[in-house]
DNA sequence: ATTTTTTAAATTGTCGACAATATAGTGGGT
DNA sequence: ACCCACTATATTGTCGACAATTTAAAAAAT
């Protein structure tokens, strides 16, 4: 059930396994963010050569998984606060973008799959049991559905191909993301409806609140935690 | 006089140089777009090995400027109107935002150069002897300018890192782009007004507007060319 | 003559080794 | 004891060769 990148390919080559693997090592934190990457130990850990292994950091580099300086090597990105709210500011601006094109140029078909994701989440939260796959693959599922939605292939490159690999590594190693279960399910509805009405601009400016809903949220985590300290 | 790419590191490895000179070469239409790369015949006329080509590129890749299949091969993108369009929907939303964010963050000197900037185009299109460098360069001036000004690594990396090479390529090989010289100047002086009054909302729409306008000029154009078929 | 099979050539993926660069450790000087 | 220069080690970048796959061409069958 849980559904994956849509953007993911799947693997034909070695270097595509590594890759896959190395992909959700990292998101979940098996790899420790900000970590130097070795790749002769690695490649002899993977069992495969140290040229193919660079072939997969390549891809890695591509999601901004790893960062790589000459002659000095690979690095896992740091998950900090400004990152995670950098995100949330691209997020905001391009899924705003998709949505609007989503409500121009998605189909009946698709919308109608959508509303049904939307309703198989309304159950699950209504037995109060799937809150936590709600707010964690529940809402990635409609995200991604939106941005397909949206037929815009550079929209969806740069969403579902860079920027959610980064979201979910955030998401499991902060933990603390998308506590807006119930709020936010109803602003999904609300998006939706205006997709389906084919009204781009009001889509465009709801998912923006969406987005910057959430971003809030985190800013006030921050400031509370700052004046608990002080 | 005419900027680079500010997120174009000086090359250090053979593979880098290898990459800029390729880029350079896919953007200006010397090596063909849509055409396909023989790996044997490009590192031979490098006179590189295999390995470093691959690795040069990997880099193109991540630029979006080639595609890659597993075992059949890379060829350079196609220029398409459909993609054009595709990529100003994209600007339009991160350039948004990207000003929104400037008007936000950019510093006073950082405001006071890009003032600057706008005077010497002036100069230039005063003169009328500068207007096509002020369409080309000029213009990209400006644009790197408020990404950078945004102060956020995303933005900066999706926006320079990324599309503007696509921009860039387009602008080449289609000839045909921001053909509205002295409207595009005037619409440059209002931006930088609101973010110097740093007002974010107002510069956000002004930029969206410019870059929408742009867009719509291009459409036009098109429509224009399909009618006289007719 | 057209289509299918088989075979040969070319291209991409993977490997291990060497060269260039950076890091760590040692010794000498103040 | 601290700092700098030098040496040794380890890591990354580059190379050429082999294996796996795809593409092209030739042969066989209908």
């Amino acid at each position: 059930m849980a559904l994956e990148n849509p953007t993911l390919q799947t693997p034909v080559t070695t270097a595509d396994k590594v890759f896959q693997r190395m992909l959700h090592a990292i998101v979940e934190g098996h790899i420790p963010a900000g970590s130097k990457i070795s790749e002769p130990e690695l490649a002899k850990q993977y069992q495969i050569s140290r040229s193919t292994l660079r072939e997969a950091l390549n891809r890695l580099e591509k999601c901004h998984l790893i960062e790589r300086k000459p002659n000095i090597g690979s690095k896992v990105v740091e998950c900090s606060i400004e990152g995670l709210l950098e995100i949330y500011v691209v997020r905001e601006s391009l899924e705003g973008m998709a949505c609007r094109q989503a409500a121009m140029y998605m189909t009946d078909r698709e919308i109608s799959e959508m509303k049904d994701i939307l309703t198989q989440h309304a159950s699950m939260q209504a037995l109060k049991e799937g809150t936590a796959y709600y707010q964690e693959e529940g809402d990635l599922d409609f995200h991604y559905k939106v941005i397909l939605g949206s037929h815009n292939q550079q929209l969806i490159n740069i969403l579902c191909g860079q920027l959610y690999h980064l979201v979910r590594m955030y998401r499991c190693q902060f933990g603390m993301n998308s506590p807006r279960a119930s709020k936010a399910f109803e602003e999904h509805s609300r998006i939706i409806e205006a997709i389906a009405d084919r009204d781009g601009e009001l889509a465009e400016i709801l998912m923006r609140r969406h987005i910057a809903a959430s971003r809030k949220n985190i800013e006030n985590k921050i400031a509370e935690k700052n004046s608990n300290t002080h």
